[in-house]
DNA sequence: GACTGTGAAGCCATTCACAGCT
DNA sequence: AGCTGTGAATGGCTTCACAGTC
């Protein structure tokens, strides 16, 4: 009763294969094949076919797929079909910057009210979306049908922020603290950490993947 | 007289045990186990130590590993011994929520200068840092030993800035841009990707993942 | 006894190669 | 002929389990 064990590179993947449906779909183009997507976003055709393949039969042999309804397909795969209500907790550089990324909008994913504990900026409007504090936040959750926070406080805050959201009923947290966040099994947590990719990308310029001369 | 083959994800968690042990440092703790690192960060202890091996031997059987040496290593590892000299490319809301980001001084990685096209930014500070015209940012980035570009332009400008800056010495782009850049292998791309997170985490909510309730 | 370092085993993801439609 | 869908093969990463060292 229940689709099973699918790659989290898989997930992902398809994410950016909608978004690139969402862009060719633009140009009115109808069909396309999985090498037109491979070649789109940088994979491989098999390795398109084999992420679709999870989910169910969405091309035609001999011709390739329906772009609109390709896309429509892994939107509901990624439980797009719906709209999301979010917080953002944390009304600083970031946060302003996030509550005013048109991105997430686009795709479904709205922030219905900030949070933040510095009582100069409560009452504050950010880019439209009123500062509630932090006290507040549980029933706002409850009241609101919030299913998903965006914390961006400074590392320290981030885990007693994490503590107060794991006791209301939010399912999903995007954190952008530099820091690990321990919450219950039930509740999804994904980090989006500046610095790691930072350092990534410095020990693969340091060890210059891809770039050394050939040498036998 | 190299290296060989590191997994990607073993570099990733190197830089999440260096920020951890930084932590622990700062505590005046000498010595720690791959055990308490694990704890420490979401991991295991198994693979704590296999991730370290790849590098040496930096631990001392029946005690642990020393916090200080141990970060240090890893510091070097990852080619954070050195400066990292960068620009960032956008100041909108995301640049400059960056240009303020803490982060990334701590641990070695300096914005140097802000580039834009919109000539009422140009010649504005932001956070103490010039905005400079897009079309000084070739010769900025010889003149000044620029290695790291970050993007954080609109997705519609993001492929025509890194068509720019790889005709430059810079060797690695961090790019905020919702977009899969195409650029020569002797350049590294890091992609940090809020909407593929977001999309990934509303995946894993609408399956639950770890969630469902035992059943045969 | 405690904890590291590591080969071997197991698991997961990607790539290959081809059968199956259109 | 063209392109999808997929089992089988490969490759890569993680976990296990234990020998080695303090």
């Amino acid at each position: 009763m229940k689709e099973f064990k699918i790659p989290e590179a898989t997930v992902s993947r398809l994410s950016v294969y909608s978004r690139y449906l969402t862009e060719v779909e633009k140009q009115h183009i109808v069909s396309i094949s999985s090498g037109e997507i491979a070649e789109g976003m940088g994979g491989t055709p098999a390795q398109v076919r084999k992420d679709l393949a999870y989910f169910g039969e969405f091309g035609t042999r001999g011709v390739g797929y329906n772009v609109k309804q390709l896309n429509q397909e892994i939107k509901n795969i990624l439980g797009l079909s719906k709209k999301w209500n979010m917080i953002l907790i944390g009304a600083g550089n970031l946060g302003s910057a996030l509550s005013q990324y048109h991105g997430f909008r686009e795709r479904g994913f709205e922030i219905k009210g900030i949070f933040d504990n510095d009582l100069n900026k409560v009452g504050l409007m950010l880019n439209g979306l009123p500062i509630y504090p932090i006290n507040e936040m549980a029933d706002y959750i409850e009241a609101n049908g919030i299913s998903i926070a965006i914390i961006a406080v400074p590392g320290d805050y981030a885990q007693d922020v994490a503590d107060i959201l794991v006791e209301t009923p939010i399912k999903g947290i995007l954190n952008f603290a530099p820091v690990v966040l321990t919450v219950p099994d039930e509740v999804e947590v994904r980090n989006v950490d500046l610095s790691v990719n930072l350092e990534v990308l410095s020990y693969n310029i340091e060890n210059n993947l891809d770039t050394m001369p050939e040498e036998e």
